[in-house]
DNA sequence: ACATTACGGTACGTTCCGTTTCGTTTGTGT
DNA sequence: ACACAAACGAAACGGAACGTACCGTAATGT
């Protein structure tokens, strides 16, 4: 049969060692932060060579956003009706992911884990799928609240998106806290209440 | 004359030359990013060894906070009597020094200079100075708000501050952007128009 | 059987940190 | 004027970790 062998010859990769290396980059990312991550380290505790993780990706940088987007899904949008509920769901869920994706557990001294995603070599590499995703997922759902009349047409969608995603890097990355969905509530909810307008230039 | 001798012996460093070294570092900070900054083109630059450098700072780390820092001044507490327009002055403030003490520049590709807050070694070393002291400023501020009767007593200021602080190193760090005065006033007139209130429990 | 590729292990070259050593220069106190 | 102490530039050094190259071995398809 002219089957095109797609598969490539040889030895095939093995897929469960794949998963044993981005579990053991993930542990220690949260063990040690990104510069304490060795991959000699991850190396012998997945037991295997350093060339088995080097073949998979090119550098430490694109193994550490591998590791981190593994645990970083999108997420169905929220349609409750209510933009403010909508919000609310929308920045729980990113937060959620966000623990997540680096857990609590042990950490550096003075490291959120989160933090990670702000690397320099890191942060290309996972900023579309960490932000601008869940930004598009935000912004489709304030222009059905602006169908609904629950919001103004020319409502500055960013800056509230902005506002709410900052909020939760804030408190994530720099402080270490957790939001309660109450808090997000009654921020979306002033937000909503009196949003900001496009151009923004107007105040009264 | 019983002088204490309060100065030490010997040859006195120069001042000059650690004021050219902050400079560089600055420089080279923007240039090339954190991880790009190496101690040795410093010295190259300036014109002087490492050991002049490790004389002054114990590490990479303290030299990169110290340059930071050496631009980012606290500035007065703003008091117009209206908490809406003393919280637009403070994130504004805020948003200016930070831009001052990364300016704008050639860039590394995909690095927002101001990210070098972020530096897991660089970050517990400069976090006090950048925000805590600023947040100080802010509860006080919200506290006279309340005194005037322009907000309830049980008004949630932590959160209030974070929100605007985040908001700010969003647009700052993740995507690099300015955040006018006027959004600045329509998110702080939001979130003093229907504040948090502390426990955050009720809503309505 | 044979070609091909993954695998673990090891040795290697490179970069850069931070330290140490050296001889020299510069300010201070007597 | 003189001695001392510390800063200075230059250079060599040790160490850590990255990423590469090579080995012999194991697994898969033809």
């Amino acid at each position: 049969m002219t089957r095109p062998a797609n598969e490539p010859l040889g030895r095939p990769t093995d897929a469960e060692l794949t998963a044993r290396i981005l579990a053991a980059t993930g542990e220690l990312l949260i063990e040690r932060g990104y510069a304490g991550l060795k991959i000699e380290q991850i190396a012998k505790r997945v037991g295997c060579g350093k060339t088995a993780i080097y073949r998979r990706w090119p550098d430490k940088a694109a193994l550490t956003a591998a590791s981190v987007l593994e645990h970083t899904e999108v997420g169905e949008e929220p349609d409750t009706g209510d933009v403010v509920i909508d919000l609310v769901l929308h920045a729980t869920q990113n937060q959620t992911n966000q623990a997540r994706g680096t857990a609590a557990a042990a950490q550096v001294e003075g490291y959120s884990p989160w933090r990670v995603v702000f690397e320099p070599e890191v942060f290309p590499l996972i900023w579309s799928a960490l932000f601008e995703q869940r930004r598009d997922q935000g912004v489709h759902l304030i222009e059905r609240g602006i169908e609904r009349g629950q919001l103004p047409a020319d409502t500055d969608a960013e800056l509230i998106l902005d506002t709410i995603a900052g909020l939760t890097l804030y408190r994530q990355s720099v402080k270490g806290t957790v939001i309660t969905p109450d808090q997000y509530r009654v921020i979306a909810a002033s937000l909503v209440a009196d949003p900001p307008r496009a151009g923004s230039a107007a105040r009264g």
